[in-house]
DNA sequence: TTCTTTTTTTAACAAATGTAAAATGTGAGC
DNA sequence: GCTCACATTTTACATTTGTTAAAAAAAGAA
């Protein structure tokens, strides 16, 4: 288990001793197509690195459901209420795909965290990598139009937007499917 | 100094030894409204935290600004891209009134990070928190119109919106400054 | 395949927002 | 008070995007 985490990205960062740590609160574990794998009403317990397959993040208002994130081999999934402030969330996520991932529970990680200082550095950068992200995605809704957006995603993401349908791929870029199918057909 | 930085909600959540440990590395300083903190083409520095005053983050456009965050009392102000990835950012900041601030050397900060555990996980809360206001306000976007947007805003921060200038909420809104003074008119 | 369901596109119209320019308001300093 | 610079609002019009509904296309299941 140990050796096999050093082919993942995000493990890379640490340490053989901090891997070694971590290895021993770790568990692999598979969901079909269709899983939802964290809900938003409920406190979710476990922590979850992507080794294969996407998902997809999302929020559902009164007639609409909002994609916000998608996930790749290597992204980590969790619910950001339940994992900061032990509350229920705003956000599901379902699995796009079969996928295998690594999962680890929340109190255990956050035991590493007080235990580990490496740990607790890579917990660190794990959540400024994806804050630093976000807030560029944020800016680009004001710089860019929805034309462009969706250019620098198919252009970015061409994996995505072959493997996910185009209505999640729309609310990810904050449109509705009609224009997005409009730009697409502009070209 | 110690005894001082516990008034600041964010020291709050450090032991008296580690507020020590930290207290050895950081300065008061006061700078004019106007000036420019954090400059989008260089690699800064320095991370500061807001005594007093209010600031605002902003990217250069071709031909615009967006304000993409407010500081008060209490947050941090730093430049993601030299802090993350030691890189020129793509942020500005402004003070928008006189400030009071704490200056810390990133390389301290640093260094900080890597001795005490209990400060590596304080970056870690501050950054998830940042992360998680962050991808609210993405999800916002889509979920809320202009004007509802602008009322949650007000509601919230009656303060920013008696002091702030109107153009810089509309940037932060996501809309045009036409469009905030129309939603102005209406109610 | 054939049938069924879901996704994607297209169309017509409505609503929201943007752009540009002018008018008005506000505050600092003389 | 007056003037200047800057912020905000207003107006008219253009453009983009949303909404609704239906058709076409694609994907799955029997």
């Amino acid at each position: 288990m140990h050796q096999e985490l050093k082919h993942i990205d995000l493990f890379k960062l640490l340490s053989d001793d901090a891997l070694q740590a971590v290895s021993h609160y770790i568990k692999e574990v598979s969901y079909p197509k269709g899983t939802i794998l964290i809900r938003a009403d409920k406190i979710e317990p476990y922590f979850y690195i992507l080794k294969s397959g996407i998902a997809r993040a999302y929020s559902d208002g009164e007639n609409q459901q909002i994609t916000f994130w998608f996930g790749e081999s290597g992204s980590v999934l969790f619910s950001f209420n339940s994992y900061i402030n032990n509350m229920p969330g705003y956000e599901n996520i379902e699995l796009l795909e079969g996928c295998n991932l690594i999962q680890i529970r929340l109190t255990d990680l956050f035991y590493l965290y007080n235990a580990n200082i490496e740990i607790a550095n890579w917990g660190r950068k794990i959540a400024e990598q994806e804050l630093i992200a976000t807030e560029r995605r944020l800016i680009d809704r004001s710089f860019k139009g929805a034309a462009e957006r969706y250019q620098e995603f198919a252009d970015h993401s061409p994996s995505l937007l072959r493997r996910v349908a185009l209505k999640h791929i729309a609310s990810y870029l904050g449109v509705t499917q009609v224009t997005l199918s409009r730009i697409r057909a502009e070209k």
